[in-house]
RNA sequence: GGGCGCAUAACUCAGCGGUAGAGUGCGUCCUUCACACGGACGAAGUCGCAGGUUCAAAUCCUGCUGCGCCCACCA
């Protein structure tokens, strides 16, 4: 460690530092052993894509984590942070195929053994990239015992739990529609599909000839491709439009089928459209259930990669979009076109990759989710697991309580191959391994189905397969229930609610205790950021610096730099002010940043400007160590143990300090970062360096002084103390201020084990609260009188105290040289009874029942003073107004509570004392002019 | 179509029943021996609009307006 201490606080400097220390000295491990009796405190990662860069929301989640987490390890938790990765499987798969194709192969060229094998070789090479950007950030998880979703034994995990859930009926094989994904080519979720709403789309309409007849049946539909499809045209059974064409045939334009206008209340809308509505049942789910309800026949026009299939007729082989545009020409020129009119829809698309999916009728594998849905919302609901913002339970429930079956299966390559065989004559057997022969006809040859799982499957299971289950191993014993699960809110369904139902199907308990949810990162303009708007950010670049050149580079890859960076500027309107890039703020700033946010914000609107300013308190923080420590090494031998202070600065410091340390206790405990963050910044900038500091420097410069020990005593358990509760915040600054800080010896190697702050550590002091209180309301009088009449900082004035009490008057003359540094008096201020003199061209001001007065001699303003003499008098008779108008009602003062009302009464005695003592300000300012 | 949330100083946000707060920005002054990534002081808000409850409302209730998000199969 450097013995000289820059003059400005250098994070990288610093940040490189002290990583690798922590990682030797193993402070970041937790133990499994039974025999360590220490309370537990446990918080799993969202494992980060395998295929992931740091972005904002790992660097937000793991800011507010890493605090979670330090703040347990440092009161004694035996803490685990489990960190992981997960195999995401669609999008890793998408991210290999694109190199593939770079390369000029398809992954169905390679075979799906060797595209297994690149994947893994892929993740070999970037799969870390993720957990060293987060060394960066200071993030202490275990590594240690860091899992991925397909390690061994989460394989394991994952095959158990499918069988579990399959023999105990929860986990079925069905026919369903179900939403696919042309582009990936495999089913999705419901989750997994987005709706892109309000997009502009056209209502088309035209007719089907009925049979035998010269009429025609005209209907409306969104996507005239499917009439390829149409296997009915359904009618309200009450419309008297079409009453007489119950049960008639209507004539396919395109292929050679007949089909039957039938009847369904429920499907049709009279008032909508025509009245008439095209039934496909395999590209619709209304159309699907009406089918189902008259036993239509289901016709599948797309082959899997969305293009017209054998039953497309003259339009086989055509992509969607194009199908459309054929047969609506078609439609024309056979002249069965009835127009079109501009129409309002909602598409669903793919999570991953935006294309529409497409409704197809499958088999595939689906959980039963009732059974499991319901326990979950009664831990929730009892209490068992607090959700923290509160507002999120009604999301959780409304989820829960209206979920669908859960389809698992997806027709990937990279992921958990489902443990399913099938024989010859399709008989499906599950088992753990691949069994000898068919469970059905015990014929031998069986393959394997070739789905594999939903990577959501793998992360529902995380809190306990990451622990060894199904086995029992003392980790699980010791880190299942988990303390908290700290995530963003876009995953409560994804994954909260999934690890919910399924920790407590195989656990029987909870899977954590506390669930507790931040906001989106977004940009300057709560925009989201996305690579398509060039308004990402990249957080290292925050950390490190980075000129707007580089940030926009990588915002908006391969575009035109002049675009990229208007764009850029649009996102950040204040950063694009800071010049021509970000500098350096480093990683305590950052991090000390995202703490200072409310966690029920929805949106986090990241400005630069803000990290900026954290980054001015690190440097607070550092010019405060620079500037106690010579004075701590002069005095090193009063340093040490638990200061017990006379003097009264020393007293109010550590009153304050205490007042601090509950603050963060309380802010800690109940999730509210912000305020513990903000309770240590004001504390240590606005107590500490603007007043304590202050305060004390005359004691160092003073040999002779002699409360220079116990004040070197109390700034170094001051300073000691308040890098332990930064630490959390801000792990780097606070390791490296805190080893050279002067500490006692019974203290660890690393702050990061040192206890963190409590009780103890500072002494509550209220006699030492009133008294400073006091007296800094009396300097600030004194100070704005002074800036006010643009004296001089230097130039030293003539300073009177007046008041009536005897101990008022005492505690100025005994901070007489408090008042004098901190004012810049000529000589010690005067205290004195009310009557006495006053100094030449006296200004005053009145503080509670203080006369402060400032002799300004032929430096006044005299029209300056009047006004300011005015303002407190008119601030004065204005509060007055307002009280005596308050107690002046009977209805106040017989119902408010009595302790207001004689707190209102006392306010108003003060305030006319005030008012009284304000007449001989305006009288003095008065005799100026 | 439902549900949730937000509207407070120029900007970003706390406060959520007892006389309006912070950071940034802005203005004045200061290269004072920790820090100009600083100091002192100051200006700045009819707390979205309209009703209601209350002795008292940014704070609770209702309605409205404007944003944002989520869920939902309306052709």
């Amino acid at each position: 460690m450097p013995a000289e201490m820059p003059k400005a606080y250098e994070p990288a400097d610093v940040e490189s530092r002290w990583y690798a220390f922590w990682m030797e000295r193993g402070v970041f491990r937790a133990t499994s052993d039974a025999s360590d009796t220490r309370p537990v405190y446990v918080i799993p990662m969202p494992p980060p894509n395998v295929t992931g860069a740091l972005h904002m929301g790992h660097a937000l989640t793991a800011a507010l984590e890493d605090v979670l987490t330090r703040w347990h390890r440092m009161r004694g938790y035996n803490t685990l942070w489990l960190p992981g990765i997960d195999h995401a499987g669609i999008s890793t798969q998408i991210v290999v195929e694109r190199q593939l194709k770079r390369e000029g192969v398809t992954r169905h060229e390679l075979g799906r053994e060797k595209f297994i094998e690149r994947v893994w070789q892929w993740k070999a090479e970037s799969g870390g990239r993720i957990a060293l950007q987060q060394r960066e950030l200071g993030a202490s998880p275990d590594w240690e015992r860091s899992k991925y979703t397909m390690d061994p034994d989460m394989v394991r995990a994952v095959t158990e739990a499918f069988v579990r859930l399959y023999e105990d009926g929860l986990i079925y094989r069905a026919t369903r529609l179900i939403n696919w994904c042309v582009s990936c080519q495999t089913v999705l979720s419901d989750l997994e599909v987005e709706s892109e709403e309000n997009v502009n789309g056209e209502l088309f309409e035209f007719a089907y000839p009925v049979e035998g007849t010269n009429e025609e049946i005209v209907v409306a539909t969104t996507r005239p491709e499917t009439m390829l499809g149409d296997t009915a045209v359904a009618v309200h059974p009450d419309d008297p439009r079409y009453r007489h064409l119950h049960g008639k045939m209507l004539v396919h334009p395109f292929v050679d089928r007949k089909i039957p206008i039938i009847t369904d209340a429920i499907l049709v809308d009279p008032k909508f459209g025509t009245g008439a509505v095209k039934v496909t049942p395999a590209h619709d789910p209304n159309d699907f259930a009406t089918g189902k309800r008259h036993g239509l026949a289901e016709i599948t026009i797309f082959a899997n990669d969305g293009t017209m299939n054998e039953n497309g007729g003259p339009f086989r082989g055509l992509d969607r979009k194009e199908a459309r545009k054929r047969v609506k020409r078609e439609l024309e020129q056979k002249g069965l076109a009835r127009g079109s009119k501009a129409h309002l829809l909602t598409l669903p698309k793919c999570q991953r990759c935006a294309t529409v999916v497409e409704p197809m009728i499958s088999t595939q594998w689906f959980v039963k989710m009732k059974p499991l849905a319901e326990p979950a919302l009664a831990a929730v609901a009892d209490g068992r697991t607090r959700i923290i913002p509160e507002e999120w339970v009604k999301t959780y429930n409304h989820f829960l309580e209206n979920i669908q079956d859960w389809c698992i299966s997806r027709q990937l390559w990279w992921g958990h191959q489902i443990p399913a065989w099938f024989c010859v004559d399709g008989h499906c057997t599950v088992a753990r391994e691949k069994p000898a022969a068919c469970g059905e006809c015990k014929k031998t040859e069986l393959t394997q189905d070739s789905d594999v799982l939903d990577t959501w499957f793998s992360s529902g299971l995380w809190p306990f397969a990451t622990q060894g289950w199904p086995d029992k191993t003392p980790a699980l014993a010791k880190f299942y229930p988990a303390t908290d699960l700290e995530t963003g809110y876009d995953i409560i369904f994804f994954w909260v609610a999934r690890m919910m139902m399924l920790g407590l199907y195989f656990m029987k308990d909870v899977p954590f205790r506390r669930v507790l949810l931040h906001g989106m990162v977004v940009d300057e303009n709560g925009d989201k950021m996305a690579k398509t708007r060039g308004n990402g950010l990249d957080p290292l670049d925050l950390i490190h610096g980075a000129s707007f050149d580089q940030i926009v580079e990588k915002a908006l890859p391969g575009a035109p730099h002049e675009e990229a960076l208007a764009k850029f500027k649009k996102s950040y309107p204040s950063a694009a002010q800071m010049g021509t890039g970000f500098p350096a703020f480093g990683a305590d700033a950052l991090r000390f940043t995202f703490n200072s946010y409310s966690p029920q914000a929805k949106r986090i609107l990241l400005a630069p400007k803000r990290i900026e300013g954290y980054r001015h308190f690190c440097n607070k923080v550092w010019n405060a160590v620079r500037f106690a420590l010579p004075y701590l090494e002069t005095h090193a031998s009063a340093v040490g143990a638990m200061p017990q202070p006379t003097w009264r600065a020393n007293r109010w410091i550590l009153s304050r300090l205490a007042a601090a340390i509950a603050e963060v206790d309380a802010g800690l405990t109940e999730f509210r970062l912000d305020e513990a963050s903000g309770a240590l910044y004001r504390f240590f900038w606005d107590d500490f360096c603007s007043w304590y500091l202050e305060i004390v420097k005359p004691v160092f410069l003073d040999e002779a002084s002699a409360v220079a020990g116990e004040v070197a005593a109390t700034l170094a358990h001051v300073l000691e103390t308040s890098m332990r509760a930064l630490h959390p915040f801000m792990p780097f600054i606070t390791e490296e201020l805190w080893q050279r800080l002067p500490r006692p010896a019974s203290r660890p190697v690393s702050i990061a084990i040192a206890p963190f702050p409590s009780a103890a550590d500072g002494i509550a002091d209220p006699e030492a609260d009133r008294e400073m209180a006091l007296l800094t309301a009396a300097i600030s009088a004194a100070r704005t009188i002074r800036s006010e009449h643009e004296v001089h900082p230097g130039a030293q004035v003539p300073l009177v105290l007046r008041g009536h009490d005897p101990q008022i008057l005492d505690l100025f003359r005994s901070e007489r040289v408090t008042i004098r540094t901190l004012v810049k008096t000529e000589g010690d201020p005067l205290v004195e009874t009310s009557g006495g003199g006053r100094p030449l061209g006296s200004v005053m001001s009145v503080v509670g029942d203080v006369e402060v007065l400032v002799g300004l001699r032929g430096l006044v303003d005299a029209g300056k003073e009047a006004d300011r003499v005015e303002r407190e008098i008119r601030r004065a008779d204005k509060d007055l107004a307002s009280l005596e108008k308050k107690l002046g009602s009977p209805a106040f003062v017989e119902r408010a509570k009595p302790e207001i009302v004689a707190e209102a009464k006392g306010q108003v005695e003060a305030l006319r004392r005030t008012r009284a003592r304000l007449e001989e300000a305006r009288q003095l300012a008065g005799e100026l002019a």
